[in-house]
DNA sequence: GTTGAACTTAACGTTAACGTAAATGCTACA
DNA sequence: TGTAGCATTTACGTTAACGTTAAGTTCAAC
């Protein structure tokens, strides 16, 4: 079993171009294989990645940043030293993302108070 | 009272650029008003569309839908359809924004998750 | 009243993240 | 087996969001 995809599948699935698929091989994100005629070919793994490139652009991150994530994802590090500094690597993107959270929640809760305001105007002018 | 600030002072209380303050007026997001020489002087105003503008790039939102933001929080709306569009519009916004935390609440369990499995890991080869 | 720091506009430069075009090679199928 | 529709690399183009001169003006302090 274990499928594989073509670039433009992959393309399509996630509705980007195919450049977008190459240029996260050419700035390396992604390291599919290729068969014998040079074609790439995606299997689980790269899916897998590229769901997470698509993930972290939503939430603002660059593509550097995704890269050293993708790293964490990937690599899984043996030895007590590797998987010391992963740990510590990765409680550092982890109180990113909560604060990234804290800060939309904030927001999210200042544009709530500005909507009751408006819709308690509204009230006004409809019980007339 | 009503203080108001220099470029070069909003600039270093929000650690960027006069450049970029500049260019916020450039394509319209701040409008500040001028003295009789022509030197921008900000107010309170400017203060709190600033604030919202690097908050905004924060989670990812673009200048442009920035610019959406900064309307929807300076124009009030009279007039009850004016009044109901804005609503609809900013319950937009809101939804937006839900999902954006969502998504990244999802993303902070995945990682964590991962924290998990290697501090396991960890744990195995500290206990030998 | 001069000098240095801070202001102004104008315009060209830069970087990330692709878009697009050209020239060429592979692959599937009627 | 030919050809339509995929794939490949190379390389230049584009847009957003500023950076960086340059050349001149104004303010603040002495």
């Amino acid at each position: 079993m274990t499928a594989t995809y073509t670039i433009s599948e992959l393309a399509s699935t996630y509705g980007v171009s195919t450049r977008t698929i190459r240029y996260y091989e050419e700035i390396g994100l992604i390291k599919p294989e290729r068969n014998a005629s040079g074609h790439r070919y995606f299997t689980k793994k790269e899916k897998t990645q590229l769901q997470l490139i698509f993930r972290g652009k939503k939430y603002g991150f660059h593509l550097e940043e995704i890269k050293e994530m993708i790293r964490l994802f990937d690599e899984d590090p043996t030895g007590r030293e590797q998987l010391k500094r992963t740990i510590e690597y990765g409680e550092g993107k982890i109180s990113e993302v909560t604060k990234r959270i804290e800060e939309l929640q904030a927001m999210k809760d200042e544009m709530n108070h500005l909507m009751n305001e408006f819709q308690k105007e509204l009230n006004q002018l409809e019980e007339e």
